[in-house]
DNA sequence: CATGAATGAGTTTTCATTCAT
DNA sequence: GATGAATGAAAACTCATTCAT
């Protein structure tokens, strides 16, 4: 076209790419973590992470070992920064064994119920737990365990102040994080499948209603 | 092609349930399923199926016109020899409502619970979803809705003859669902990565105790 | 062209591959290491490899883990051939120490020398000693050893009969190995550079006279 | 670009045979060759170089044109640093024709024989010859040849000096270059291997007995 | 000049699918 | 029909080279 201007002028040339070392690694693992949640691991192509990401397959290399290496590096990275919050509102609380049931129901729910980044691990642990062992090792060490632990000590928190009355306290608790770990894969699957026509809120509450009166009795 | 009960017309008729001596497409089904259920569909390759199944890879395309088309067969046969068992005891059925839930949910850990080829579909299922939305419409159309609609028709029995009272039917319905498809699914998982302490037979006992008296307040 | 000629006469249609399941992994290790000698490891291409050995570079994972796996085999399979014979005249010969040092000489340049696959082994060797540890370990235990081994009993043959007078026949024998052995891998280059103007064969008669009179000092 | 000399056309002049404190191209010269010598060309990345010489990759592209410059120059540079020494001692020599050839050697041997990085040179050549064969016609002509011609030029010595008896003196000439260069060439990579249990200056001393008593047959 | 992150052209490798046997 | 060697299209990966900083 005018082929002289950009001589003239100094004319805004779009740089063929960009430095952006401290954030290109994070943009990778975001792009990915949604396709691999969504897709699954080896359906989800290398190039596709890229172009979501904004760069070339290339460039995944430079910050990653290989394809398997992102996986890795995005499920540990995300698991490893849940529940720091829920140890500390146990410690220092005080309230109500129900209102204290409310209360981390809603904090974890708006960390992994919503369509956060956390979500949808569950799912893609559960469909890849015979391809990558170790990473299903270290969601059982890392999640399931701690969050078994710490379901536990909500219930022994109620019980000793006499609110629950528990037979069997495994088996409670198990059921507890059994229903709300099927409920995170289960609305992860349904809303990508775009069929909830019971809204998550109110799949909330109902479950908030059965831990408290269905599983833990409270009057 | 995989309509394989035609492949031998002239063939001396056998009943229906016993497997022909040289039923390949079954064998080869079967083989799919596991593996499907397993690894996911991207992971596994045609030579596994085909190993498997006792045939070589090129046999697969005797019987079928590619990889997805053995999925989707494979889901589509299994999921469609569920639930005419249900239907059947709750048409004829004649006492309480709590021996109805029990009965029911005895039928249907049997069939899902166990290990049976079905209970893995799920997790297929939910694995897949974006990658054969088809399939995922079949599954919510076929199984889904009728299940749900199956615990409604349940839990209106109950209410008729005065046994339940349940302020939404709608949310109980699908809590009862939920907790019952997220068990199978963890269930699955758990057995895959063998981290399961509790025992599958005391985690049902447990289900029927919570959706009887947690859920549908039984007295 | 005439497109009705196919449909009538069986014309020859040219496959679009031919199977050889048994000749197929020859003939690529043939190609293999000829690109091998030539060019060395890194420089070769698998699909140079395949090109010169008719088939696609697909073909040449059916047969083999990877580009590695192909080195590794033919350098193998391509040493375990040799010196079978020189042990087999060595345990029989009953003539003169000169006649069986010019009989084995013989032998080795006909094997080795002329431009037999073997001949291109050591300079292939040497250039990828780094790279390839576990080959240069496999040559020297199968070759290098052996041979230094085999010319110490040619030796003490003759200084047994009493025809060989040797002051140190440790370094003896490594003396007449090394210039063996430099003299493959110069004669392969110097092939290959096409700089060669001493022919090949005057090359081989110094060599045994060196041996001989020079390094032997046999009368 | 290569032209390093002629980058600081202001600097204060220095004597040639001081390195410059800032003489970044022979810094990665010296790191290229020796990668270059160990792995091969093409297995030598260009990454590796730069690490080596202590810069990033980048500023290879400031003074080499590309990887393939730099082997040239490397190659080039360090062979043309050769010989001038041995000239200068022919011509001014004029003692015994055995001294001749022991000097000889010994100047060679330290040059060549004892890990300084012209040793890996022929090595080098030997494997990239198909490669590169301007970088062999340049061995050619300005090392095999001239070295050719002085090994003659040594014989010649001596035959004038009726020292040594040489039937053929060009296939004289071309054993003694032959053994000479096989050995540095095996010399080379049994020092990378780690395998020589014969000591390099034992192998130099034998080499010169084989020469003066065997090749030229000096009494 | 020096950097080193980003590229993209090329290489290796995979594997569903075909088709000569 | 059954086979399984061979394919080829596409995927993963490499790395010399560039160029924004």
């Amino acid at each position: 076209m005018s082929e002289y201007q950009d001589l003239k002028t100094s004319a805004p040339k779009t740089p063929r790419w960009q430095r952006k070392k401290d954030d290109r690694p994070q943009e990778i693992l975001d792009a990915a973590i949604e396709l691999f949640v969504d897709q699954g691991f080896s359906a989800t192509k290398v190039s596709q992470i890229a172009r979501k990401a904004g760069v070339t397959p290339g460039t995944l290399y430079v910050y990653f070992k290989n394809k398997e290496a992102i996986l890795q590096e995005v499920v540990m990275k995300t698991l490893s920064q849940i529940f720091d919050e829920g140890n500390a509102i146990l410690e220092s609380y005080e309230g109500t064994s129900e209102g204290l049931v409310k209360i981390l129901l809603d904090k974890w729910w708006e960390a992994v119920g919503s369509g956060s980044k956390i979500s949808g691990i569950p799912k893609l642990i559960i469909s890849e737990v015979s391809n990558f062992p170790e990473l299903a090792d270290f969601y059982f060490k890392r999640i399931l365990n701690p969050t078994y632990t710490f379901i536990l000590q909500v219930l022994m928190y109620g019980i000793k102040k006499g609110d629950f009355q528990i037979a069997d306290v495994n088996a409670t608790t198990y059921m507890i994080f059994a229903t709300c770990h099927g409920a995170v894969i289960d609305a992860h699957s349904f809303k990508l499948a775009q069929k909830n026509n019971i809204s998550m809120d109110a799949f909330k509450d109902h479950l908030l209603n059965i831990i408290l009166h269905g599983i833990l009795k409270v009057k």
